[in-house]
RNA sequence: GCGAAAGUGGCGGAACUGGCAGACGCGCCGGACUUAGGAUCCGGUAGCCGCAAGGCUAUGGGGGUUCGACUCCCCCCUUUCGCACCA
């Protein structure tokens, strides 16, 4: 018998795939297809196990969906463009084109090595200008239907790194990647109008049927919808008045004041009105100073002071004081608020700090108006109204409709909806990323460059100072160009998009990856799209997923695809950690697949991956694991060996099935048979429903314990070796997609040609895989106290009547009255007695 | 603060619609084969009591529903992850 060397056959297999192209697919309208994708990777040099896990996911389904007659789309490719190699490039001087192509490289023959099932000729790239020739083409698109527009705004900016953040990437106030706290700056930028889509975004996620329940949450907070009303309230002593956008327009009888956010526009008129305009100016600046960066380290204090304006509400009539405080957001809504500090605890700690008037609007259903100078925190709740002229005794939500219905007669506001998502501002000032494809001309204004010149190459030389200017602009010969319209000098946009533009469309173009036409031909990708299977890490549940939402929305509109969801099953995984901690190289704990590759092969750092725990979880990583299932697969080995003979012999490795009698087998053969059926019954449902790795792999586990202890002591007839051909020529087809290498040479060594890849997914047939007795415990009380032996099919009656004469119930139920009987069919039989 | 998920042996985890808790693996203990084994094969392994048959206790804690609860309901504790002045 041969050794088990699985080195020896990643290198064997590994290299036949390759000759053979066993992974590359084209459109075959006569099969069902399947789009299995893993996020494809930052090259940020080398890939490790937490990585990989993803892509060994993705891989077991890929293969399944091929053994199952699938035509699979699996394909990878480079998230290549960003912020590290441009960082690296100012410290190394190192082109970030040289440093990312090198990384690609050695990342590629990382995965390779594993046996990753890529159509590698769909490779892509996106830091090449084959790839990114398509991302200014797009916006070229978006910017003419008006999607992507520019215009002045404050926006976060990362001191460390020189660049706009999106809001998105603003974690806790600080940079999502290195961590500095983000500041405020005005500039002049690209924004794309996914809010144009909030309401398209939000409401199809209820049709994400097989997507984490925890990303739709996230999605939907992230969209942030309230229905609400905005309402006016004009200045008492000047013309012209306040917005406010509010959601409890039922309470609007205890608006006894009106809150500015520091940015509110009218914030300067009343500042040069006031008596002492300078202070006025000094505590503004002071509130906007504070915004978001202060307000993470704990609870800011809400403080505010009067403008000495007033404003008129318009539903009773008041004067009511203006004042500016530090808690009104100046980007949310009309960036002004009403004060209802009887419902709004906000607004109530302010009143109370500055002594303004608070007045019972909403008294419970059941219940007395709340007594307001006794009351130590705001009263949220829904109710009935009070103190509301007209409206007393009308419950809120009427309130709400009716209110908003008066507004809107008398013209003083209307119903509307707020999002808390914002528009994506794009632009980086930045080299290492796609140029924007816009040249400023003095007299034509901002004028994309035409469609035959793309693709806006980025020039080869820059300077990587590190300076906050877009580096762009320090190279004279792409600044300088003629205006497209007149022809007169213009000067070329010299920043760059967020690299997450990248990433939002990438897997419409796997579909078409060499097309140099357009992005993609729309008929490939209505065959091939939407992704079915879709996995990667939980940290994209927002910025990723929700961009690519929309850029799916976008091609929708633009006639280029036929669907609004462009996955249609996510899977997010778990870490990998190592001693209780993320992997990474400052911290040392970094687990190199290569390092187990030499040690163990492939298939074994394949198998631990899937075995350890299902795919959410977070796993902790241990080499005594690893060595478990290295020696396992050394077991599958063994026995295949010691059954090889007789395999190939007695079968003719056809369809070893169907040459067995199964009713003239001997129990122990009919048993293992049971076991074969049983177990593909499991794996499949594991694996291709549940997608609960880690069960199918112990199901094996248990067959493989099976044929060992079946070996050991059957006798090796002719139908010994068919039954047990049939278990392990199963095992090996289900042990595939885990463990391809070795599958591949036990499959070969059996006698089969041209590989698994003509192999079929095995099917289980019921009659064989139901047990032919089965054991059902008996309770007497709850308490298990007997077992009996029955048909599948046995009656109620004929279990009662076997529970009640089994030696081991009887002395339970002696001098007893049993009172009641439950029997739970082919499971259980429960008495009660007294 | 709001929202979500999760708490099961020494460890990772299993238990599918409420029906034998701890599958499978790691680790540990023992045996066989061996010059040897850190290879391989076989067996044992939740805790407590008992020579044993067997019994009792156990799924974060406390209640409840049920013949029967890891699973459903209520309260509490802990952990993790999101969001965090969104009017």
């Amino acid at each position: 018998m041969p050794d088990y060397h699985p080195q020896d056959l990643d290198r064997k297999w590994q290299a036949h795939w390759a000759e053979h192209q066993t992974f590359e697919v084209t459109e075959d309208p006569s099969k069902p297809k399947f789009y299995c994708l893993e996020m494809f990777a930052y090259p940020s040099g080398h890939a490790h196990v937490g990585h990989v896990r993803n892509y060994i996911i993705g891989d077991v389904v890929a293969r399944l969906k091929r053994l199952q007659g699938f035509n699979v789309l699996h394909p990878f490719g480079w998230d290549a463009f960003g912020l590290p190699a441009e960082n690296a490039a100012i410290q190394s001087g190192i082109h970030p084109e040289t440093s990312t192509l090198g990384n690609i490289a050695h990342m590629k023959g990382q995965l390779q090595r594993l046996g990753i099932s890529y159509a590698w000729a769909r490779e892509l790239t996106t830091c090449l200008p084959d790839y990114y020739r398509w991302n200014q083409w797009l916006f070229i698109r978006m910017f003419e239907r008006g999607l992507a527009y520019r215009r002045r705004s404050t926006v976060n900016w990362c001191p460390v790194d020189n660049t706009v953040l999106a809001n998105e990437q603003v974690v806790d106030g600080a940079c999502w990647r290195c961590g500095t706290v983000v500041e405020q700056k005005d500039l002049e930028q690209w924004f794309f109008r996914i809010t144009a889509y909030a309401d398209d975004l939000l409401g199809s996620t209820d049709g994400l049927a097989q997507w984490p329940e925890k990303v739709l949450t996230m999605q939907r907070n992230w969209i942030g919808r309230s229905d609400g009303a905005r309402v006016t309230y004009p200045l008492a002593d000047l013309p012209g008045g306040i917005d406010v956008f509010t959601t409890r327009i039922d309470t609007i009888f205890g608006a006894t004041f009106v809150l500015l956010g520091p940015e509110h526009p009218l914030v300067q008129t009343f500042a040069d009105l006031a008596d002492d305009p300078n202070r006025f100016r000094e505590q503004v600046s002071r509130f906007r100073g504070q915004d978001r960066s202060a307000r993470i380290s704990g609870e800011v204090e809400k403080e505010g002071f009067f403008t000495g304006q007033f404003a008129i509400n318009a539903f009773t009539n008041e004067r009511v004081p203006i004042w500016v405080a530090n808690f009104v957001l100046g980007e949310y809504g009309t960036g002004a608020v009403m004060g209802v500090p009887f419902g709004d605890q906000r607004d109530f700690e302010f009143a109370r700090k500055y002594n303004l008037p608070i007045r019972a609007v909403i008294r419970p259903a059941e219940g007395r108006t709340p007594d307001v100078d006794a009351m130590s925190e705001a009263l949220p709740d829904e109710g009935v109204l009070v103190n509301s002229g007209g409206y007393d005794g009308v419950p809120s939500a009427e309130a709400r409709r009716r209110l908003t219905a008066e507004a809107e007669a008398r013209g003083i506001g209307e119903g509307t909806v707020q999002f808390r998502l914002k528009d994506w501002g794009i632009s980086r000032q930045r080299y290492w990323g796609t140029p924007i494809p816009m040249i400023h001309c003095p007299q034509c204004g901002v004028v994309p460059v035409p469609d035959d010149q793309l693709p806006v190459e980025l020039p080869k030389v820059a300077q990587f100072s590190g300076r906050g200017d877009s580096p762009l602009a320090s190279v004279p010969e792409f600044v300088n160009v003629t205006c497209p319209m007149c022809g007169g000098a213009a000067r070329r946009e010299t920043d760059t998009m967020d690299t997450f533009v990248d990433s939002s469309w990438y897997f419409y173009r796997f579909a078409d990856a060499h097309n140099d036409q357009k992005p993609f031909e729309p008929g490939k990708v209505a065959y091939w799209c939407p992704v079915d299977f879709y996995s990667g890490g939980v940290e994209h549940a927002i910025l990723h997923l929700i961009y690519s939402r929309f850029f799916a929305r976008v091609f929708r509109d633009l006639g280029m695809v036929d669907h609004s969801e462009p996955f249609t099953h996510l899977l997010t995984q778990g870490m990998v950690l190592k001693d209780g901690a993320v992997m990474s190289k400052s911290k040392g704990n970094v687990v190199d697949p290569d390092t187990m590759l030499r040690k163990v092969g492939a298939d074994a750092l394949r198998l631990y991956v899937m075995f350890v725990a299902p795919p959410e979880k977070e796993v902790e990583w241990t080499d005594t694991g690893l060595d478990g299932s290295y020696r396992w697969l050394g077991r599958v080995w063994r026995i295949a060996e010691q059954w090889r003979e007789e395999a190939v012999s007695a079968s003719g490795h056809r369809q070893p099935a169907a040459a067995i009698d199964h009713g003239a087998l001997s129990p122990d053969e009919r048993a293992i048979r049971r076991k074969t059926h049983d177990t593909i019954r499991r794996v499949t449902q594991d694996v291709d429903v549940r997608q609960q790795m880690n069960t199918a792999v112990s199901a094996m586990m248990e067959l493989v314990n099976d044929l060992y202890a079946f070996t050991e002591k059957g006798a090796r007839t002719a139908q010994a070796g068919m039954v047990a051909a049939e278990a392990i020529e199963s095992l090996v087809v289900m042990l595939s997609p885990f463990a391809p290498h070795t599958a591949e040479e036990i499959w070969e060594r059996y006698g089969h040609v041209g590989g698994l890849a003509k192999a079929a997914w095995p099917t289980f047939d019921p009659d064989v895989a139901r047990a032919e007795t089965i054991v059902v415990p008996v309770q007497v009380n709850g308490k298990v106290r007997g077992r009996i032996s029955v048909e599948p099919g046995a009656t109620d009656a004929e279990m009662e009547a076997l529970a009640l004469a089994d030696p081991a119930v009887r002395p339970y139920l002696k001098d007893r009255e049993v009172t009641k009987v439950v029997i739970a069919k082919g499971r259980l039989v429960s008495m009660v007695v007294r």
